[in-house]
DNA sequence: TTGAAAGCGCTAACAG
DNA sequence: CTGTTAGCGCTTTCAA
């Protein structure tokens, strides 16, 4: 591979003059540098110009999961924006565990300019440890107390507020709510817009009626089945996230549970095929492209100097797109 | 932060001394730099290290859609291995453009020691642009026309044909199919697969039953509709890829077009809500994870200088999962 | 085993 | 506008 200096001679400047060049400054011999990084078919080192300048042109991007369809569509939003403005992105799945994030972290904080995380947990020790450092970060989807980044959330409090509203109007009253952890800011604030919003309808407060899951699909279909065999059955249910909503169809499904009429269901987060259920499904849904370009777009604002106010939350809106899963409860 | 000079100093020794120590050499002042570097808070620079070493501890993998959820799961498999063998991996979209995909190769090229991606097509250029460097390159679900380059590819055809013989059994004899882009390598192999296995059975051949797609849900859903609007309609159709078979299934739904009375359908590809639907959806399925892994097993075996043979395909098993989506066909 | 020193490829003062 | 030069932080000969 040729280098600069390779150029500098073939032109017969300095090297300099080609590094002039190549930063799009004005040089006298633009016409021999550009033949000669033609003829040498030269492109300049990533490593050696990160290794002077101290920027690396990439971003990190840690998410629990690339597979869950939801941050598989936020990380897209964030790669777009990222190659709009000539970055790389690394991509680091913690699992939603906060060692393998904490070793993320401290992996792709050598090689980027700047981190969008979703945090696991929102007492999260390895993003505090980031504030030591000088590295942009910004939070997405969940935030960390205590922390002066931005972070990009949805309106989780309004979706659940929307769903139990909906869900009410329809005459339920014994509506459960499958929760993500509580550790979590969608787990903790959407289980927040639950006990609100039942509260605000003064529907009894049934401890059974909500279920804490781990926001996988395992803990939706057992949380189902739990609910199912309570005595006093909810005749709706509100399921936190894409996954464990996948685990309640199944257990209603297979569990015989016919949909709307004997349960209703609303999931958070839409689903590529909620269309194609039968019943339709009704969920709470978000733009999960666009959370992630804002939270690229605000990071940059960042890494370029152009932004800095900090510890501004961003909070997208949601809306309830209602479908067939949800109707009037039979009388019992 | 600390460099490895102030490590040095502190720890009373030369920084290639320190440099041993990182290496995992015996070095008589082991316990002075430790504690140096514990007192200081080092970490290397993984940039000069590249820079001096030429290696960069990082893999680049381009696909066409991360969103699509086969490749969310093949990228998620290539990660963990990654990981494994202590490895960042750099992704980027190239959205079924050749030329994004060039840009990509172009500017990932300069910061990975090996490349994983899925062309767009066989005919690729920027792929075949590649071999004029040294840079280890394995291509996975799509493979190249005349390079020499290890791919990892599933058994397209056995998959196929799995599905016309199941068809076939049910007693269809006008079995239609949505193929995807022939330019690529499951596109036509899938294709071929059909022309095959259609013709083992002596059915008509009947031009109008093949509809070629861009593997888009889109397109999916219009070329339903065409087979569905033909005098002759097929009573099956059997569509090349996930998010194909969602359009068509979303069209079969608008339609109102009996699954599986009035029409069979199998899809190539598990999808995650295959058993939700009414009926549960029949298909070819593949281990996306496995082959993200296999692919970057290959890889790193090469990185390392273990593997010399090359352009070797890997065939991965596929697997036909009948679920109610196919019966026998009604009688007209 | 250790240290001195060269150098990976580039950019950015600085001096001209 | 141009060239000279120092140096980013590390690894790796080479000599001791």
């Amino acid at each position: 591979m040729a280098n600069i200096q390779d150029v500098a001679d073939a032109a017969g400047v300095s090297t300099a003059s080609v590094s002039r060049f190549l930063a799009g400054q004005k040089v006298r011999t633009a016409d021999a540098i550009r033949s000669a990084i033609e003829a040498l078919d030269y492109t300049p080192s990533t490593i050696a110009r990160s290794l002077k300048t101290g920027r690396h042109n990439a971003i990190g991007v840690v998410v629990p999961d690339i597979t869950n369809p939801f941050f598989a569509g936020l990380v897209r939003g964030i790669e777009d924006q990222a190659r709009v403005n000539g970055y790389d992105v690394i991509l680091g799945n913690s699992d939603e565990s906060p060692t393998q994030e904490e070793a993320l972290i401290q992996t792709l904080i050598k090689r980027v300019d700047g981190l969008i995380v979703a945090p696991i947990i929102e007492e999260d020790q390895s993003i505090l440890a980031l504030s030591k450092t000088s590295v942009p970060v910004v939070l997405v989807d969940r935030s960390v107390t205590s922390t002066n980044y931005d972070s990009v959330l949805v309106d989780n409090i309004g979706g659940i507020t929307a769903a139990v509203d909906h869900l009410v109007e329809l005459g339920h009253t014994r509506i459960a709510f499958i929760s993500g952890p509580l550790t979590s800011t969608p787990g903790r604030a959407r289980h927040t817009g639950y006990v609100v919003a039942t509260a605000a309808h003064n529907l009894d407060h049934c401890p059974e009626y909500v279920i804490e899951g781990d926001f996988r699909e395992e803990s939706g279909d057992a949380a189902l089945r739990q609910l199912w065999n309570l005595d006093n059955r909810p005749t709706a249910v509100i399921v936190a996230n894409n996954l464990m909503t996948i685990g309640a169809l199944k257990a209603l499904r297979e569990l015989d549970v016919a949909v709307p009429t004997q349960m209703s269901i609303i999931g958070f987060d839409e689903l590529s095929f909620a269309e194609l259920l039968q019943p339709p499904l009704t969920v709470i849904a978000r733009g999960d492209n666009d959370q992630g370009s804002r939270s690229a777009t605000l990071l940059f604002e960042r890494i370029q100097g152009t932004r800095t106010r900090s510890g501004e939350v961003t909070t997208l809106p949601v809306e309830l797109i209602v479908r067939g899963s949800t109707s009037t409860p039979t009388k019992p």
